[in-house]
RNA sequence: GGUGGGGUGGUCGAGUGGUUAAAGGCAUCGGAUUGUAACUCCGACGACGAAAGUCUACGUAGGUUCGAAUCCUACCCCCACCA
């Protein structure tokens, strides 16, 4: 294995496709070999769980937590109040701060813990929110202390700022202090815990060179910048929708057999980027599996839905979903991760609507949907095809192992059962 | 505060009195093909309804009209220039 860098931490990211941008690689790197660093990310509570797109930050942190360091996740509950004007052509509607709470509780309960160790030991994660700095910043003095290291003529360059600007979009005050107030966590995070890095998606440069600059301007501190690549697919669109919008990390915003599904559905281009990323497998393997063609990067994908679903739901959830995606896929059979309803048995016995079992069982949103989905051929009860909105479903549908089976697509299914 | 321009469906963006649930693109969803991939092609794409149809929708609230996204009034918001 080449060795491009001395500390393995830097070696790791740059073997799986990490490195997008650094301050000063050379000083980082000698840096992380001098002994445990910390290093920070910073996630914004826009909602009650992370989704895809933050995965990048939390692997990150992982790998760094690997190597003998100290992860911070920075929660931004301040920053929120804000709102980061990055890659947003207008203002959206600020969170509450209700909302934000809430959001802040969800996140620390469940996104973050599977991939990263929290304590107290030396190389323990820890969880900060900037809510706890920011809220309370006087204005003034923080004007003067800070705000003269700030030049508009530089951030009026940053592309956030920029992009707005020839956009002739309106970039409030507010918005226009996001860095600011990201730059100087940068700052406090090393006042408190001796923070020498911040890392993030290359859209966040901007933002974390600030923190950089605003250390070095104002307290002579050495501070380091790392974004890795913003994932997107070869066309350039940005990865990590799906039919039912962002792929969420946590269990009750998306299951786990979803998760493993979104993964197992991935384009084959790529696939060896995946692996990389959201994997701990070791390289050689990887290598082995993206040089797999046509038909056989089935199997890559399969790996890699199995390794991203373990990282994030765990490894039972994981062989869960891949048995049940064995059954209904290989098998045409189904399989007990499929979204399931109950009906009574004397309901089903009057005979019900499978109209409206679509649109109970989620397959559909609405009675038009699934009026569509059959004018296209593509609704079905236990693989025979439907053709009539007014069908009804009665016991003499019930499988043998007593359910009913809906399909909307070729991909998407759910069961009917009987109460018990 | 003044003057001018603008606010249309998930999004971008046409539409300036009726045939407009509102062109077109994108996104999305189905179908064919395939490998649960990509590409391509086809279809659908407000809600309710079996249907006829009913309701909701073009910043908000009123008004004119047989009829309004389109005209009028007030208000809200955005942009530009001026003060």
């Amino acid at each position: 294995m080449t060795q491009t860098y001395k500390s393995e931490f830097l070696n790791i990211l740059n073997e799986r496709g990490f490195i997008h941008q650094c301050s000063d690689l050379e000083g980082l790197d000698a840096k992380l070999c001098e002994g445990p660093q910390s290093a920070y990310i910073g996630f914004d509570p826009t909602a009650k769980s992370l989704h895809i797109g933050h995965l990048t930050g939390q692997m990150l942190l992982y790998w760094f937590q690997q190597c003998g360091h100290k992860p911070i996740t920075l929660m931004g509950g301040g920053t929120a109040k804000i709102g980061d004007p990055t890659g947003k052509d207008a203002e959206r509607s600020a969170l509450s701060n209700e909302d934000i709470e809430n959001n802040i509780k969800a996140l620390e309960r469940t996104c973050f813990k599977q991939f990263l160790t929290y304590g107290e030991g030396e190389t323990d994660a820890i969880m900060v929110n900037n809510n706890d700095w920011l809220d309370g910043l006087k204005y003034l003095q923080f004007l003067r202390d800070y705000g003269r290291h700030f030049t508009v003529n530089r951030m009026l360059g940053f592309d956030s700022v920029k992009t707005r600007l020839e956009r002739e979009s309106p970039l409030s005050l507010l918005e226009f202090n996001y860095m600011v107030m990201q730059g100087y966590d940068f700052v406090e995070l090393h006042k408190r815990y001796g923070c020498t890095l911040q890392m993030g998606g290359s859209d966040q440069w901007g933002n974390i060179i600030n923190g950089v600059e605003l250390g070095r301007k104002a307290h002579r501190q050495s501070l380091f910048a790392l974004t890795a690549p913003l994932l997107t697919t070869p066309d350039g669109r940005k990865m990590g929708k799906t039919e039912g919008g962002a792929v969420w990390l946590n269990a009750d915003m998306l299951s786990p057999y979803d998760y493993w599904q979104y993964w197992r559905n991935v384009e084959d281009v790529m696939v060896g980027t995946l692996l990389r990323r959201f994997t701990t497998l070791p390289m050689d393997e990887i290598k082995k599996l993206e040089a797999l063609e046509g038909a056989e990067i089935n199997e890559a994908k399969k790996i890699l839905a199995h390794e991203a679903t373990k990282m994030c739901h765990g490894e039972d959830a994981a062989i869960e979903a891949a048995q049940t995606a064995a059954k209904v896929f290989e098998q045409g059979s189904v399989g007990s991760d499929l979204p399931s309803i109950e009906i009574d048995e004397a309901t089903l016995s009057n005979g019900i609507s499978i109209a409206d079992l679509f649109v109970e069982t989620g397959l559909a949103e609405s009675k038009g949907e699934v009026k569509r989905l059959i004018k296209g051929g593509g609704a079905k009860l236990n693989d025979n095809k439907i053709d009539d909105l007014a069908a009804v479903a009665s016991k003499a549908d019930l499988t043998s192992e007593n359910y009913l089976k809906l399909s909307a697509g070729k991909k998407k299914h759910a069961l009917v059962k009987i109460k018990s």
